[in-house]
DNA sequence: GAATGCAAGATTGCATACAATCCTGTCGAC
DNA sequence: GTCGACAGGATTGTATGCAATCTTGCATTC
């Protein structure tokens, strides 16, 4: 049935399998494969991956410290269901950190910065030509965070690293729909402020994507949450 | 020669083990009993609080993720040692997220709160009047965590909690002499800021208070960091 | 006498085995 | 017929044992 796909990650990286674990579940939720509330047995990981439960427990538990995953006592892991609540924060800390991050990254982005950002942009485009949506929106995380590197700026990348995960999930949860993803035009904007060394510009157009971002969810009551279910049906 | 100081927290908290050591040793590095660069053996930890590695090993890791203890490869864990560069990225990551915080809790502050910032300065001043200068730190970081609580913003005060962790590594390592933590004043302003709900007033005092936290440290060249001994030795 | 190679001890990395807990389906009683 | 109790199966939590790796002290050689 299932081939066991992990045989060649595991040679490959010799001895940071629990890394390699974490990163493919990771770009998995990323990706919307693993929808929000997923069950992740620790025996069907250990056999995907061929490795030993030991390591997929480290995985998930490293999973859960980025709010990932949510560690249910005694029943197991499943890919996290970010509440409302959660999800306004989540997008409240974006809207702290991200534009003056971006501020800070047009006064040091280079010409080889810029050549990076566009060919994500591309490769998104690519993505959604091809109709793989999760992907996309994967490759469009990828380019917020890839910001928050040129601003050389690891610890603040690190924390926009997470919420940018967890805005997949509460995207998987709280997208309202129509819509493919039209902030590509957002992003080359900001490509140009950035390459253009314009702190304000970029600190600006990052602050009304990220409100664009957010007007085009559904946060306002917890309308298509699948999660509680108890909720879900009074 | 070392007493089992685990066995009552074991029993205590019937499950909750690797939550408890792992607070246990957070406080520890918070109160600078385990100084940067400490060897925290599994058996030895695993000896002291009366439970086996498994659980020692969890603390650790999450631990790890909070970038308290540095993880090296077949040597074991150690208590961190933030480099120059790491310290100053913390506290431009604290600029960012905490004055606007502070901002958002004066106008959420209720008297309860006010009351509970005021006994948190008080058990400081009490520490410091001990002499127990490591739990004064402790509280005047707990101090800040609050206050990002009182802002009800669960996901901003998860990030400034490893923040101000990180914050007492850092001042363990870089910490200019003298000053003995005239803070107090900052934190008291702060307080009277907060029940007068006045956001930018407290702004303002956060921004301040945290620009001279830094201009105690000594952030410049690595006279005092005794982490990498090559760098030491040239 | 100094430097290199080697071996023993110690410590972490990993996997497996066992115990505890929970879910679910069935049987029995009211 | 429905509700409650119980047992079987499955899954996670935890501990222990073995293998891999590093450190360090010592012996041997130049």
């Amino acid at each position: 049935m299932v081939m066991k796909v992990g045989t060649m990650t595991k040679k490959q990286s010799q001895s940071g399998t629990i890394e390699s674990v974490a990163s493919a579940l990771e770009k998995a939720i990323h990706e919307h494969r693993l929808p929000p509330g997923s069950k992740l047995g620790e025996d069907d990981l250990a056999e995907i991956y061929g490795v030993s439960r030991t390591q997929i427990r480290a995985a998930l538990q490293a999973l859960s410290h980025l709010k990932l995953v949510e560690h249910k006592r005694n029943r197991g892991a499943f890919v996290a269901q970010p509440t409302l609540r959660e999800a306004r924060e989540v997008f409240e800390a974006r809207a702290l950190l991200e534009p003056r991050t971006a501020h800070s990254a047009a006064a040091r982005c280079t010409p080889e910065d810029v050549e990076k950002l566009r060919a994500h942009i591309e490769a998104e485009h690519a993505a959604l030509a091809a109709g793989d949506n999760g992907r996309a929106l994967h490759l469009s995380g990828l380019f917020h965070i890839e910001i928050a590197r040129i601003a050389d700026q690891e610890t603040i990348a690190a924390f926009i690293a997470q919420l940018v995960s967890r805005s997949s999930l509460i995207i998987a949860l709280y997208w309202r729909r129509r819509m493919a993803m039209c902030e590509s035009h957002a992003h080359d904007a900001l490509i140009a402020a950035l390459a253009a060394h314009d702190g304000p510009q970029a600190e600006e157009l990052m602050k009304s994507h990220l409100l664009d971002l957010v007007s085009s969810l559904d946060l306002r009551n917890q309308l298509s949450a699948p999660g509680s279910l108890r909720e879900a049906l009074t």
